[in-house]
Order: C-alpha cells, then sequence, then structure tokens
DNA sequence: TGCTAAATCTCGAAC
DNA sequence: GTTCGAGGTTTAGCA
C-alpha cells in the first residue's frame, strides 16, 4: 500500500502512527488543530489553528497553514530527533488547549544549530502515512551556468572576434564569471546575470576589471551581460567605463539544447 | 466536515475533487506518481515519481519529493489561474505514461512573471480536500527589530553611559539602525546583526560613520553589535577604527519581555 | 509598481 | 567543519 490513512483518529491512534511512520522513514501528513513553539536561531509561537504537518523521509517538517507558499514552521532535514507522544494535557503544553483534557505532542529537535521545534494537538482530523518512490530526475535549465557555457560555446553571442580564455577565475574581490580577449587584443571580463542586473552587478563587474588592471598592462573592458538591466544603470555603466550585451537565458539554453533538437517550448502556449 | 477524502479514486472523481475545491477556494493535498514542466523564470523538468502535491486556498502550489525542505517545483500564491482535467494520453504529455491511457493535467499558471507549471499524473493514491481555519496569530521573537528596542529600551546593554538618540535614521549609503551619544560626547553609531556578523556588516558599519563624519565636526565612533563575530572580521574592524558589542537576541528578548514576566523559555529544555 | 534588505532563509560547493 | 554565493529564492517594508 502507498497509502495508510485514518480519519478522524483518537490522539493515541495519531500518535502511534506518526511515531510509526518516523521510525520506518515514511513520510506523514496530519491535518489537525495545534499549536506551535520554535526556539533556536530565533523564537517563535503559533497560536491554535486548523493546518497541514508533512514530515519527510529524512526528518524534514513542515507546518502549512491554508495559504502562502512558506510553511508558518519547519525543521529542516537530515540530523532531526523526533518524540512524539499522546497523553494528558500538562500545564508546559501553553494555555491554548482550553477544554481538552488530551494533547497530542511531537517535538523536534536537531543540534547545530541547536533548535527545537514543540507542535501540540487537540485534535487530529487525519493522519496519512506515505510509502513514496521517487528516483525521476530533476533539471533546471537556464541557469547562471547555463548561459556562462552557452557563452564559451559560442563567444559571438556577445560579439564577434571574441575569443574565450576561461572563467569562473578567481581574483582579488571575488570571481570572474568568464573572460577572453576581443578582435582588439584586449582583456574582457563579462559578468553574467541571468536576471536583470542592478547597480550592484555593475559595481562588481567594475572591481573584477580594476583588480585584472592592477596586475596588467594591457587595456581591459568589462561586459556586463543579462537578460536587461534596472533603471539607472546604464548611466552608471557608461560613468564606470563598461559596457553592456544583452542576452536572454532561454537562447542560451536553445544554444546548448541545440544539437539535440530538444524543443522544451512546445508543452507550454 | 474538515476533510473529505478519496484513497485511490480513479483520474476524473481526483480531477473533480481538485477542480471543486481550487473553485470553492479549499486547500488540498493530492499524492501521486507525476511528472512536472515549469516555464517562467527559468524551466524545469522533473522526471516520473510518486510525490506529495499541496494546493493552498489562495491558489500556492507545492510540489513535495519525499526529502528535503524545499519544494521540487511551486507557484506562489496570489493571482493564479488553475486548469485541471483527466483525458486520454496526448503527446503534449510527454513521453513519461508508458503504459497509461488515461493523464489527470493540473496546469496553473500566473502573470507577472509569467510562469506556467505544468504537472501530469498517471497514478493518483490518494486525494484529500481540506476545510481548514486558522486565525492562530504567529509571533516571531528576537528579530533585529527586537534588538533595537532593547537597546533603545537600555542603552546599558552596549554600554555605560550611552544615551540613545535616533534609530533607522536614513543616511547616504543606506540605514543607521540605531545612533546616539556616548559618555563623552561622541556621536556613535550601531549596526546590528542578529546573527554572526561577517566582513559585510563591518564594511557596511565604516560606510555610515564616514557618511555621518561627513556631515559633522563631532567625533563619531561605530559600534558592530551581534552575537557573535566570523572569523577575521575583528582585525577588519581594528583596521577600520571600529568597536564590537557582543550581545546575545535572546537577552534581547528577556529585556523586552522581563515586565511581563513572560517565560517562554520554559516550555523547552 | 519597483527596489532594497532580511530570512529560523535552504542548499550546494569550495576551502 | 566552515565559509561563500546562488536561488524560479520569498517576503516585508518603502519610495
Amino acid at each position: 500500500m502507498k497509502v495508510e490513512s485514518a480519519q478522524n483518529p483518537d490522539l493515541e491512534r495519531a500518535a502511534d502512527m506518526i511515531m510509526d511512520a518516523v521510525r520506518k522513514r515514511r513520510a506523514v501528513l496530519i491535518v489537525g488543530r495545534c499549536w506551535v513553539d520554535y526556539l533556536g536561531r530565533a523564537s517563535s509561537r503559533l497560536g491554535r489553528g486548523e493546518r497541514i504537518i508533512m514530515i519527510k523521509e529524512d526528518g524534514a517538517l513542515l507546518i502549512h497553514r491554508p495559504r502562502g507558499y512558506e510553511p508558518v514552521n519547519w525543521m529542516p532535514g537530515g540530523e532531526v530527533a523526533y518524540h512524539v507522544e499522546a497523553g494528558p494535557y500538562q500545564s508546559s503544553d501553553r494555555r491554548e488547549a482550553s477544554g481538552c483534557s488530551m494533547v497530542l505532542r511531537i517535538k523536534s529537535v536537531r543540534r547545530r544549530p541547536r533548535e527545537t521545534l514543540n507542535i501540540f494537538f487537540d485534535e487530529v482530523y487525519f493522519v496519512s502515512v506515505l510509502n513514496l518512490t521517487d528516483h525521476g530526475e530533476f533539471s533546471l535549465y537556464a541557469s547562471e551556468e547555463d548561459m556562462q557555457r552557452a557563452i564559451l560555446a559560442q563567444p559571438s553571442l556577445i560579439e564577434d572576434g571574441l575569443r574565450m580564455i576561461s572563467y569562473e577565475k578567481k581574483v582579488d574581490p571575488g570571481f570572474v564569471d568568464v573572460y577572453g580577449i576581443d578582435k582588439e587584443g584586449r582583456i574582457v571580463v563579462i559578468e553574467i546575470k541571468r536576471r536583470t542586473a542592478g547597480k550592484e552587478a555593475a559595481l562588481q563587474l567594475a572591481r573584477y576589471v580594476e583588480s585584472i588592471k592592477a596586475s596588467t598592462n594591457r587595456d581591459v573592458r568589462g561586459i556586463l551581460v543579462a537578460p536587461g538591466i534596472a533603471k539607472g544603470v546604464q548611466r552608471l555603466l557608461t560613468v564606470l567605463g563598461l559596457d553592456f550585451k544583452q542576452l536572454d537565458p532561454k537562447r542560451c539554453v536553445e544554444v546548448i539544447k541545440r544539437s539535440r533538437g530538444d524543443d522544451l517550448l512546445k508543452y507550454f502556449r
């Protein structure tokens, strides 16, 4: 069975299912009325309400409210210890449980950083223990690295006559994404941004260029490569003596994938 | 009913439940075997596998693999449009569905930024439609703002004789967290970090101090306040002529909460 | 609406 | 182990 569920289990039954699932390293879904305390890198308190709790095979825990992308409380997976128990209400369960005599407690602890998450339920509407198999491959395209690869494979994306020399070369202030030699023989430093570049990108590139200039007698140019630049950044680039080259990440994907004839786009419209 | 579930529903039934839930703005949990395409700020592809899908009341969608804190694919809540349907396998459903003739499709689209998420199921193990009520209050303590408040309430946390003047005063390069006058009458600029401060914090503070110095004839000191400093930052501070004051965010919480006699810590050990 | 800084950021890679 | 940087970052606070 992929899924073992219980509707409106009593708190002991829910505790048994959850404990068992955590021990067997199975994912669990819990829907119930709970309140939550967190202490670790910060501290937080969440009043009573109905939420979805997900515990994953590696111990990762997520508490989701009915709205929003982010969990309200969580515990990252890895070295996490769990204590699950149902028992009579205690003073340490906080004053949230008004009329209830029984409480289900899930305590999740990790060290380094030391963090503790306490969840208290007075109602559990639903528990589901999952036995999932997932070996699917995940690929993310059009990353900054893909843009690098595309430029190295086809430097004319930037300008004619450009020859690439290296990439991600370390220099004093940080990293140069790509650099090469232009048709005039000048060193070209390229800073790549996958998204609209802001002034930070321009300033970073300026630092790179200065750093290279300090170690050579040759002319050094800086080119900011991005799908676009934020307002006012062109002026900053001009002041700094830098160039901008518009380049779409999706075009880079096409350059990389062209040989495969892989038309990813046809699945969308 | 808080929860309406179906075990191993056929794909049409699952589609009906999900469509209905989305229309009624109810949260849904889906467990099934699926593959996923995303196109928007980047592009991604996820091969077939068993996962947990959560759609929330505001349209937020999360696809969780059996491990890890983060969803593998997602759609933030807000202005998201959904199309849900079950139907015969089509070529646009990609080659993942090997032996299956029917496919359940969930398509999620948002504009600005334009993003499309396509989920294809060939098996649905479980669907649950939730009717949740959650008005619980969430409080996060020991934020940077809490540290500000604590210092303003009790400047001796930094040093004796310090008087606070203002906080979050805007200056040229960004913001001053807090500033005041020390017992020698010098202006004191305080940069607060809730976590171990790195060199960026020191450099930012140096910029603040320079900015203040430029607009006054008085002596100006800079103090970096944080629970700790990263290795090598003390040397940088010395070079820059800045001070460091160790301050624990939890102590700030105590200062703020003291009057209430609120002992948050007793719930943990 | 757009930008900036913080996050219990998480995650992975490099040192 | 620690540090550093990227992320489909998200989110909140403002100009």
